[in-house]
DNA sequence: CGCGGGTTTGAGCCTACTCAACAGATGTGG
DNA sequence: CCACATCTGTTGAGTAGGCTCAAACCCGCG
């Protein structure tokens, strides 16, 4: 989508040069934690999260490789959410510091840094409106096609067919729903020949039927790059 | 907050060099319009909202004076986002160009707006979890601490009673309730004594109880931002 | 073989929605 | 200055989508 410089791969080679491993389900952090790092998503999935005081769990994002987490540690001591492995991970962390000396030697690194930004608050601008003003059902189906989308980011071959890797809790808890009704929303699915299920895979029988019962935009499409600044290595 | 250098004081001003004046009610930008421009609010207030297409609306984010709208437009041609204003206001309208040479001329902006950008992704997220997983009366709670902090930030005199500005319908909007409802739950609120109401204002008669039933958490507060690179001139 | 995590299904309930009517306030044109 | 339209707020009655509680099932794993 852009092509570095030399400077600017060795920049970023630079600022991963740390590596840590994770296990399914460990958390790198969790919310209130005294925090200072950040980190990028290497390989494997992750969530964020909070907890509300009633207990329940909002999950605010899934991430997936070469996704920066824990930028919000850049201005808050005490971390505002829990980060969680959803699959065996590894992540690179960094400093504060070094993401700040980044950003004046590479302008356009920076720059790319505010697209990022901007991508991901569309896609939670996106999930706002779903959880404000969509039904159980379109919910589901949306979360089906963003988790689909982003496994073929990883690996073109992904076609209709792909796992999942969420409980169905996890999907309650990131849709606003109970794992109960998850349930019945993904029979209901299945039922009305939009997907199949079969043993911890999802294919999708009739994608336009779901996209059109879902609002879904695909927000890594149709950026327009051209305004970057020049390089400087 | 921050104190900034001449320099960078200059570079700001000429970013908002153009004004334009903005009556109450009148839209910005509509949802997929082809844009280019963004946008700083110099005074009044507005807001961002989507359409979904059973006709609803999902109010995204209240800005108020100071605050970046439409940086969105950065990355999309179209438009992801309605923005409208609230009251009469006046924004400053700067091209791409612009902000891509201020990346590049002031490291130490580009890291200032990357701190708004989280504040920003963090009072989002706090909105997302109170969607998915707050009651009705918890999201009408949370919204009237917001916005009497809001009014606050821009008038320190501003206590307990202030003027909400948003109608019932513009408040089910944000909080993804219908009009009716939320007037049911404002006059909840009124009955157990958390607020009154009087002639267009809304006075917090226990703020702490107030505060207790929404899980409200300032994300203005707290920064910490010793980190910043230092400033060019 | 028993255990635990995840899934599935049923029954009943409650929160928030829909529809509808009305009251006030504001504005507009005649 | 009145008649009328429009927008906002208020209240009631009935409905439904999603929740709770509970039980059973499946499957991989120690």
């Amino acid at each position: 989508m852009v092509v570095l410089t030399d400077m600017e791969y060795r920049a970023l080679e630079h600022l991963e040069q740390r590596e840590r491993h994770l296990r399914r389900g460990v958390t790198l952090q969790r919310e209130n934690d005294r925090v200072g790092e950040m980190f990028v998503l290497r390989s494997g999935r992750m969530m964020s999260s909070v907890l509300l005081d009633d207990g329940s769990r909002q999950i605010l994002r899934i991430h997936s490789a070469g996704d920066l987490l824990a930028v919000s540690n850049l201005i808050y001591d005490n971390a505002p959410e829990t980060i969680t492995a959803l699959s065996d991970c590894t992540v690179a962390p960094f400093e504060r510091a070094a993401l700040s000396a980044l950003l004046v030697a590479h302008p356009r690194l920076a720059a790319l840094i505010l697209v990022y930004n901007q991508i991901e608050r569309a896609a939670l601008t996106d999930r706002l409106a779903a959880l404000g003003r969509t039904s159980a059902k379109a919910r589901v189906a949306a979360i089906l096609i963003e988790m689909r989308n982003r496994a073929r980011m990883l690996d073109k071959s992904v076609g209709d067919s792909f796992v999942l890797g969420l409980t169905q809790e996890e999907i309650g808890d990131a849709t606003g729903l109970t794992a109960v009704h998850v349930n019945r929303m993904l029979r209901q699915l299945e039922d009305e020949g939009l997907i199949a299920r079969e043993a911890g895979r999802v294919r999708f029988r009739d994608e336009r039927a779901l996209a059109r019962s879902s609002n879904f935009v695909d927000r890594y499409e149709k950026l327009d790059l051209g305004w970057l600044p020049e390089s400087r290595g």
